[in-house]
DNA sequence: TTTTGTTTAGGGGGTTTCCCCTATCCCTTT
DNA sequence: AAAGGGATAGGGGAAACCCCCTAAACAAAA
């Protein structure tokens, strides 16, 4: 078996020369080239079409989250593991969204640094254990610590964030005032909020309040053939309320520890999409007055990493020709999708 | 003189000979390759070296708005005229906002094409008519039809929006509730809703009403030296509303024709660099808990060509460098920040 | 079966919000 | 000097909001 050929990128010369220093001892690889800016990356990669690449994001001619987008696409064979001194949880939340194997801290010890390339190469992921903490507090946000909502109070939340008052949410859901009362009063507390003001404040800042949870969305006993253990992220598009619930359900059946969003308008859904990058994201074409095909384009601009399912009532070719040209990975007909459809979806992300 | 070097790129053969025999009756350029998705598009850049990308953002192995920024900044001379099927807004907001140089919609007549092609050529800008009318309205916002609020609808409206309630209003600025309840009044008829939630709601959803307006923001004499006439847009990020209000001013003073905003945190910074993309960003190095260096790389993660400026009452060597490894073209003593010095500056943007 | 939890609904009361007035002070413009 | 417009502040009243209580229907869980 041949030795694993590594790129190294990295604008200080010095840096470069530890890190080379630090892997020689290595066997399984072989550092092929070196690189110290963005341009010289591009061809290097090009040309010598290398198995890994080492690279410090702070390089001129380089725009770190972009850039690594651009190569992860290009190159999807790539191991790409990111060596960096910096530790924004945002930072490392956008290359982690824009597919990097690994993200090594500078300042951990170089023994890391080998595991890390070690398990780079060998097809895992490696986040540097300082990492780990912040991380694990936005994945898997929904369950710990976050309030969990009923559905009702998720109904009324959301209606009340876009402006409604209490005699209107009741209308609109067919209830007395005083029961939104109630309900108002209990989500407060719950949100540990003083008024409905400060409660959408409250959903603005945590969306994950809005999410449902898998097991929660499926009240009916789960599947018997349930999709991966790893946390999935779903965001279900469609203007109407039932058949997004009805989608959720499915989800939830099929995938327990999905965390599941829901969205009926585009504006709402590039807003959720753009604070919890979701994983799949299932998109009605039809959407009242907007369409499915833009929801789908800007959604794509912005967290290009998801995969974006477009569903129609009514197959049209040429709808279906502009969604994939706009990015979805699919375009399903909504007799198709049942469970089994959808675990084959599920599967795919996961894999 | 020799010609300009033109490389095509689009995925369908059809449309590269149309365009390449509407352009071959040109004398000034000629068509030196012609590339079919995104990997091919990365290598020809890197070895043909051309003057001009003509382009179908719509291919396989590309991701259009972070590829074409991974480009640009690869590539600062070569000239990128998009040619595409799609008018939407956002969509062609975000290529512009990578910088593109020109945006042709196919559905125009050929003789437009070389039409944008020379201008692109000739170091000029070039968008089809059509889409005019749509960018305009973004553009120029701030002018036409919303209503413009006082200074202090806009301080109580800014305070509105962080979810307090009338009293905490009312102490915060050192007034009675009365006449923070006067106010408001106004301020409903004004943006024409009826509760404080619909006006936060509102806001949400039209930044563009909390933006001052050059002139006012000066109402002092502007100086004899005024930048340019291009509409430049600015978003002042300080934690104290005193030093922010002084910065406005002497934008406004210098740059009537200036849209300026205004951010106390780097959320409020993130929430309008995404949804105004300004030109201009003044970061205070020092916002209270958060630091000016993080709120820099997040604003260039997500709006890659604002220009980013921190400024610091204490510079430091390190803060200098990281300032400028995060993103920032300049690093300012509060002290050296002089009408002249921003006159410079925004005399740099519009060039 | 009992228990627990969710949803529904009402009474009552205190607080806040919203809107209509008037009125003063101050600054700028005419 | 007079006329505006903005900011300040108050009175008063109708409506909405928020909270505490009880209570019944219903379903899932223990």
């Amino acid at each position: 078996m041949s030795k694993a050929r590594v790129l190294l990128a990295d604008d200080h010369a010095l840096v470069r020369a530890g890190i080379r220093n630090a892997l020689e001892e290595l066997a399984d690889l072989e550092i092929v080239g070196e690189v110290a800016d963005g341009l010289e990356l591009m061809s290097a990669l090009e040309q010598m079409q290398p198995d890994c690449l080492l690279i410090d994001v702070a390089m001129p001619d380089f725009e770190p989250v972009s850039a690594i987008h651009q190569i992860r696409t290009s190159y999807p064979e790539l191991k790409i593991l990111v060596v960096s001194a910096y530790d924004d949880d945002v930072y490392v939340q956008g290359l982690l969204g824009v597919g990097v194997d690994g993200y090594h801290l500078k300042d951990q010890p170089l023994s890391d640094m080998q595991l890390a390339v070690q398990r780079v190469l060998s097809g895992g992921r490696w986040i540097s254990g300082r990492l780990v903490d912040k991380l694990v507090s936005y994945a898997s946000t929904p369950p710990p610590a976050l309030p969990s909502l009923t559905t009702r109070q998720r109904d009324i939340l959301h209606l009340l964030q876009q402006g409604l008052d209490n005699q209107t949410i009741a209308q609109r859901l067919g209830l007395s005032v005083k029961t939104i009362e109630n309900h108002l009063t209990r989500l407060y507390r719950l949100l540990n909020v003083q008024s409905r003001l400060e409660a959408v404040n409250y959903v603005m800042n945590h969306p994950n309040v809005l999410a449902v949870s898998g097991q929660k969305a499926a009240q009916a006993p789960t599947a018997k053939k349930t999709a991966a253990y790893e946390l999935v992220t779903v965001l279900v598009v469609d203007d109407s309320a039932r058949y997004r619930r009805q989608l959720s359900r499915m989800i939830g059946k099929i995938c327990p520890q999905a965390t599941i969003y829901e969205a009926e308008s585009i504006g709402e859904a590039i807003h959720l999409a753009e604070s919890v990058v979701p994983q799949l994201v299932l998109v009605d074409v039809i959407l009242g007055e907007e369409d499915g095909i833009r929801c789908t384009r800007r959604i794509k601009a912005l967290s290009p990493k998801s995969r974006v399912i477009l569903i129609s009532a009514y197959p049209d070719r040429e709808f279906h020709r502009l969604g994939l040209e706009a990015g979805a990975v699919a375009f399903l007909d909504k007799k198709d999708l049942e469970t089994s459809t959808l675990l084959h979806i599920i599967d795919d992300i996961t894999a």
